[in-house]
DNA sequence: TCAAAAGTGTTGCATCTACACCCATGG
DNA sequence: CCATGGGTGTAGATGCAACACTTTTGA
């Protein structure tokens, strides 16, 4: 596959994971120029390559950022204001990274569900420029990404509702409370504990291990995986 | 505005109408010349400007087929496969119409709700090239088109269950069978009379006319309307 | 008077919500 | 033995599916 770039349509990832308490969303450092102190923050992304789908592009940018295969992935909405990547903050990036840095760039939102423990941030080729930050705590972001993670989220959580979705956010083995916190992470409400997992027995492919928890202060809790199906 | 137009990323707009009926979409033809007889069909689009933002592209673009401004518009998807504009088929019409016929091209989809009798085809720039077509009865389309139509109507299904969009496929004034009927062809699936009549009840909007059905060879309905908020 | 669609209620079943106490573990 | 989160059931309210007959109109 030639690795030569479509100039003016790019892809963005909003990825998400999870980590016992709190929403997380991955995001990128970016420099003006390798070296220069002055940062922003941005959602990780990449010009389309001339000869690679759009979800094969997700994907890439995924993996590039991750080193995880396989995770959720879907693609949520297409961006393309004419002014998205023509502010004055953005300038200088564009200037460095950019073969033309004033075309005006259409870019496809894609959002991916990541189990954060699986995530090595050393075997990224991003190496030490990604982290995670609570979704409760994003600074100003690059180009128009405030806007595209607030899609994001929004779409994560209907989705949620119905679907398998919250799997895709927990370690293989998880217990009934993690699964009641992502739920309640996103949809930024509580829910009765009772309630909730009398709900679970109507869903099918949960299944409890002969395993619990270790090393916790308390009670221990039952483990339990998810086989979809 | 300028009317320059980005060579490579275009908006296609899935119109759907109601026709008392059965679910209906609009296609337009697509002769590779002027007046040469072979014909295909495919769903309205065009390029973007380049000084217009995705939203205002689909909203022109429906505005010169339909001559309707301010119906139900919404981005559902963007389709940006390699080779969605590199099929055999497309080459005659692709030399005929664009620049560069070879350019790969994303699209991003949008679907529309219009009340079919407001539409007139005649005050339409695509004057007579545009007809209603059951969505039982769809063609082999120009390009990915088929595709896009299928995936318009995947989340026109999904969104019309929980959000108000059945009053935007219906006349101002409508009978509550009119309504029901659009959620079966929609949905595709027949539903009981009483048990929807019961639903409509709880949804707050609808209001009774003092005013009946005239013309027709059987007990007439009475007429309502729909007020959003 | 006939055909065709409009209009109207009840019942059983499934689902949702609200709510409080005892249990197992590590420190 | 204390603090912490794990784990469990019931009752009342609400929502959903199934079901049949009478009414009004034009032809």
């Amino acid at each position: 596959m030639a690795k030569e770039r479509v100039p003016n349509v790019s892809v963005d990832c909003v990825v998400f994971g999870f980590d016992e308490e709190q929403l997380k969303v991955l995001l990128i450092e970016q420099r003006p120029m390798p070296g220069v102190a002055q940062i922003q923050y941005a959602i990780p992304g990449d010009l389309v390559f001339k000869r690679e789908n759009l979800d094969e592009a997700a994907a890439r940018i995924l993996l590039e950022l991750t080193s995880l295969k396989g995770m959720f992935l879907k693609q949520f909405k297409a961006f393309g204001d004419v002014d998205r990547v023509n502010k004055q903050k953005d300038k200088a990036w564009l200037r460095s990274f950019r073969e033309k840095p004033d075309a005006r760039v259409f870019t496809v939102g894609y959002f991916s569900l990541v189990k954060i423990d699986e995530y090595d941030p050393r075997a990224a080729s991003f190496a030490g420029r990604a982290e995670w930050r609570s979704i409760k705590e994003i600074p100003s972001l690059a180009f128009d990404h405030n806007l595209i993670l607030t899609e994001a989220l929004k779409h994560l959580k209907s989705d949620l509702e119905l679907k398998d979705l919250a799997f895709e956010l927990l370690p293989d083995k998880f217990t009934l409370s993690q699964l009641q916190r992502v739920h309640e992470v996103v949809l930024e409400k509580e829910l009765d504990k009772r309630n909730f997992r009398k709900k679970l027995k109507a869903i099918k492919g949960i299944h409890a291990l002969e395993e619990k928890q270790k090393g916790v202060d308390h009670k221990p809790a039952m483990l339990y995986r998810f086989q979809k199906e």
